[in-house]
DNA sequence: GGATGTTCGAATGTTGACATTTCGACAACC
DNA sequence: GGTTGTCGAAATGTCAACATTCGAACATCC
């Protein structure tokens, strides 16, 4: 027995099986690897984050219980844990019998996270230098190109966003460090919101040094650990933290399109 | 009307009220600064966590959520709660449907934790060293000497590591990035529960090191950021790590006192 | 008029009951 | 003998109802 009615529109149980294809195996693994179930909390939790990123929930406004429950057809339990899991990410902060907000994003915000995401990725780069061989390589490389041909193709700046991002995620998984890869989670939803406000605003400097830059990194980490690499990574981190510091301080509040 | 009986031991409402003293002001504050009311899931967190540093609950042990319902006197959902708490700051794994174990220590743990301690370490003592004044010195200063005087008392390792960890966590209070304390917080108890192995078996490393180590890392912030202090304060973290991991390879077990 | 106390509604915090999953033991089968 | 299938207990995941807190509008008092 299913605690939803099957009559709704995709029939399926509500304890859902999400069937993970492992993106970036060496092509020799035909298929699925492993199967994970996570709840309906996680499920929630995914439904709000996209719809902070997709500005239905701007920052500041009130995510209310009953409201979420309502609208995802699940418990206040579920919506409650969702919404903890979304604070751990720095997308939610929530106070005492006051209930949770959208993060907002001030100038000084983006100082805080990218300082420490520089940190981060300080550690995350060299420790994937050190474990790097020619098959995570090859697949580092193959997302610069695609970074490349979605220039070209003047694709939109999710796509790149979206390829951005997974350039940093393969670092972090290279680097094998669990307690990293937390920490990592516990500001990359908050850089992803930020990319978004500079995409969104800085047409021309983002797609300038996409490419050079993610190429830099990589020819860098090929060689191995070096102090250079660690220079290389933050010096990638801190100038989108001065861009964006520029981008806020001019026209502090933030016109979605 | 309260939800817990009155006739406790302490027979206070339910939803308890803290009274936060500032505990390193100036001296002009008078008292109270704040009052902070928490709910019953971050009281039961504190009470596993107790148990947990305590030794009552053994790595790999389950931690039960009808077990602890009926032993802290609150319901499963706010057990719950503070068991995610505790497994934000690593203390805890959970699994679908298959509950929360006390986390279990190896060296490769020690490699994590303390190789991301270290890179969260750079940052807040350089951010707390272009932020250092006369004040927050002389505070430092007072827990150095405060070391000095329980070693020649011969205090127990306990008080020991609670003046260590002050120390860090004034440093992290002094940077004052959010986010930054938010992903100390991450690895923090994994830390402490490192520290108590490593005071366990190690009487003399320890004490020997502990006050010239917090001195010098105390002398370089007050001449402001500098390349040696972020070497310095990897190095106190690495060393660290570099002991324990020589502890948990010669001896895997570690019978508790 | 302004500050203070009160009341009320709306939200969250908490709880216990129910549904589902897991994992072991035991039996049946090849 | 080893593998597979079934059953049941014990645990967690989920839900809906109740208790508590917060904030603001209103009335009251100086």
């Amino acid at each position: 027995m299913w605690y939803r009615d099957p009559g709704d529109a995709s029939p399926v149980p509500v304890y859902d099986v999400h069937f993970c294809v492992v993106a970036h195996d060496d092509g020799k693994n035909s298929g699925m690897r492993r199967v994970r179930r996570r709840g309906l909390a996680h499920e929630a939790a995914d439904h709000i984050r996209e719809s902070i990123f997709d500005g239905r929930a701007a920052p500041g406004s009130a995510l209310r219980e009953v409201e979420l429950a309502a609208s995802l057809d699940v418990s206040r339990g579920s919506v409650r844990e969702g919404l903890a899991i979304l604070e751990r990410e720095g997308l939610v902060r929530s106070e005492w019998h006051r209930g949770a907000r959208v993060i907002e994003l001030s100038p000084s915000d983006v100082n805080e996270v990218y300082t420490v995401r520089a940190a981060l990725e300080r550690l995350a780069t060299i420790s994937a230098a050190a474990r790097m061989n020619a098959a995570r390589l090859a697949d580092l490389e193959s997302l610069v190109q695609a970074m490349g041909r979605a220039l070209e193709g003047d694709a939109d700046g999710s796509t790149l966003l979206a390829l951005d991002m997974a350039f940093h995620d393969r670092i972090y998984e290279t680097a094998a460090n669990g307690r990293l890869t937390d920490a990592w989670h516990g500001v990359r939803s908050q850089v992803r919101l930020f990319q978004l406000i500079r995409i969104e605003r800085d047409q021309v400097d983002y797609r300038d040094r996409l490419v050079p830059e993610h190429h830099d990194l990589l020819r860098l980490m090929s060689r191995g650990p070096s102090e250079e690499l660690a220079r290389a990574a933050e010096e990638h981190v801190d100038s989108a933290r001065r861009t964006l510091v520029h981008l806020l301080e001019r026209d502090p509040d933030h016109p979605r399109s």
